[in-house]
RNA sequence: GGUGAGGUGGCUGAGCGGUCGAAAGCGGCGCUUUGCUAAAGCGUUGUACCCCAAAAGGGUACCCAGGGUUCGAAUCCCUGCCUCACCGCCA
């Protein structure tokens, strides 16, 4: 949620930026202009009477303790008590058509962000180690892994539908591997705290995060709306603290946490939907931090580090990307995306996506912290993938992938699954 | 799922339907005393919103949440949520 205060004193500013985003989202802030200047009208009105109320009620308390006559007041304020009651639901009304516009307007993108329409804008930050040369036609994912017995489409699509995957024998334990490696990482190495959260929310926690109230059709909800399952441990880590006010010293935090993620996609169907690439559940470790606002952009380029450390470790290439201003996440300030290379498609394929929502995120969760001053305000939320595992598994058995159709196993991975590589 | 108890400010814990945003203690902050520490004394100490160009100041709301009774609710009634205890069921 922007801050009302930014929207009322500089609206120029919040317009222009929204529309980097999105031409024409800018009118919004006339929209939320009108109805805040209704909204404070109203409520001038109702405290008005309020105070009256109060103090003719303090008088009948007084007369009746004198043993006086106090009828003629209590039907004074017996009529203010009527109309406060019908100005009162106006109130409410105002406030919620308010909030809920509010609620559906993105974060600005940061002063300096990239500015363009969508993906083909992005510019590409840095790129790290080397396409792997092939002297065969390298195979994509799926066929070297039905091949080697390590996943199951047409099982997995027989029990839940197309868009969910079983890992089948050294699948699934390449993926519970990958997945202690990650967590050992990002807890040993760079300091987070792990967390195993609840993989079923509530809608606030979803609205909270800016999951909603946009993109209801792409999560799978459940009891009439009122709970999901996660689309992202996202969701729950940065809520944990929700309703809180910490304190600058406990800041930042690191959490670190496994999860699985459901997505319905909906609409992209046919869209590089092969194989692991684009499935309705899937596993993914996932950082999150609640920073000062002064740091926040450091602690954003060091959690992008520890993401792409992944990918260093396992001796894959890939490139960052910044996300233009018309790429961006609706809650987010600024993104990197870190795309890594997959001999087998052909094309980069986004494993993480680290982002700062500022102090979006924390206003919609009632998120506080008391710096130093012992005053109230709103931490930053950042959060980024570390990684996705089933597109982080189609590029090792791309890249790894040798004439014979076995798989070289990347020399950190083979302890966790007490083999070299993976053949037949 | 059943029964019982309970949800008050940063914490502990009072609170007769009217002057209670809420006693007291602890903690926090400031000042005084002090060679330093400790201790003591005094003062201060919630959040959101509204009016005001801003500051000063004023006002409204908030005692888990939502309804209700009443001229007036932290206080009475109903519902829900949560916590705790016991029972049942269950991985």
């Amino acid at each position: 949620m922007l801050e009302m205060r930014l929207i009322r004193e500089q609206p120029d500013l919040v317009r222009e930026r929204l529309n980097t985003r999105d031409p024409g989202l800018g009118k919004q802030v006339d929209a939320i202009l009108e109805l805040d200047s209704i909204r404070r009208q109203l409520e001038t009105q109702l405290q008005r009477i309020h105070a009256e109320r109060n103090k003719l009620s303090k008088e009948i308390g007084q007369l009746r303790a004198k043993k006086e006559t106090s009828i003629e007041l209590e039907t004074k304020v017996r009529e203010l008590g009527d109309d406060l009651a019908v100005l009162n639901e106006r109130v409410i009304a105002a406030d919620e058509a308010q909030r809920s516009l509010m609620l559906s307007i993105p974060n600005l993108p940061h002063a300096r962000a990239v500015k363009g329409s969508d993906a083909s804008a992005n510019p590409v930050i840095r790129v790290w180690g080397e396409k792997p040369e092939f002297d065969f036609t390298p195979r994509d994912h799926v066929s070297l892994g039905n091949e080697l017995g390590l996943f199951d489409f047409e099982r997995a699509a027989k029990i839940s539908g197309s868009g969910f995957i079983a890992y089948t024998g050294m699948g699934a334990r390449l993926q519970r591997g990958l997945i202690q490696f990650l967590l050992d990482l990002h807890t040993a190495e760079h300091g987070y705290f792990e967390i195993s959260p609840p993989y079923l929310v509530r809608r606030y926690s979803m609205v909270g995060t800016g999951a909603l109230p946009k993109f209801e059709q792409d999560a799978y909800g459940l009891d009439d709306g009122e709970a999901f399952l996660i689309p992202t441990a996202e969701v729950p880590l940065t809520n944990f603290h929700r309703e809180e006010a910490l304190s600058y010293r406990d800041l930042p935090k690191y959490y670190v946490a496994q999860t699985p993620c459901f997505r319905r996609e909906a609409g992209s169907a046919g869209k590089e939907t092969r194989g692991l690439i684009r499935v309705h559940q899937f596993d993914k470790v996932e950082l999150v931090k609640i920073t000062e606002p002064h740091q926040s952009y450091l602690e954003l380029d060091k959690m992008t580090a520890d993401a792409e450390r992944v990918l260093q470790l396992l001796g894959l290439h890939y490139r960052v990307i910044e996300l233009c201003t018309g790429d961006l996440g609706f809650s987010m300030a600024k993104t990197y995306d870190i795309e890594v290379w997959a001999p087998g498609q052909g094309s980069y394929l986004e494993v993480s996506s680290c982002s700062n929502a500022e102090d979006f995120q924390a206003r919609r969760i009632n998120l506080k912290f008391k710096d130093a001053e012992g005053k109230n305000r709103y931490p930053h939320t950042l959060n980024g993938s570390g990684t996705a595992l089933p597109r982080l598994i189609v590029a090792l058995l791309e890249s790894g992938q040798q004439k014979d159709g076995s798989i070289k196993i990347p020399e950190p991975l083979q302890n966790y699954m007490k083999a070299a590589e993976l053949r037949k």
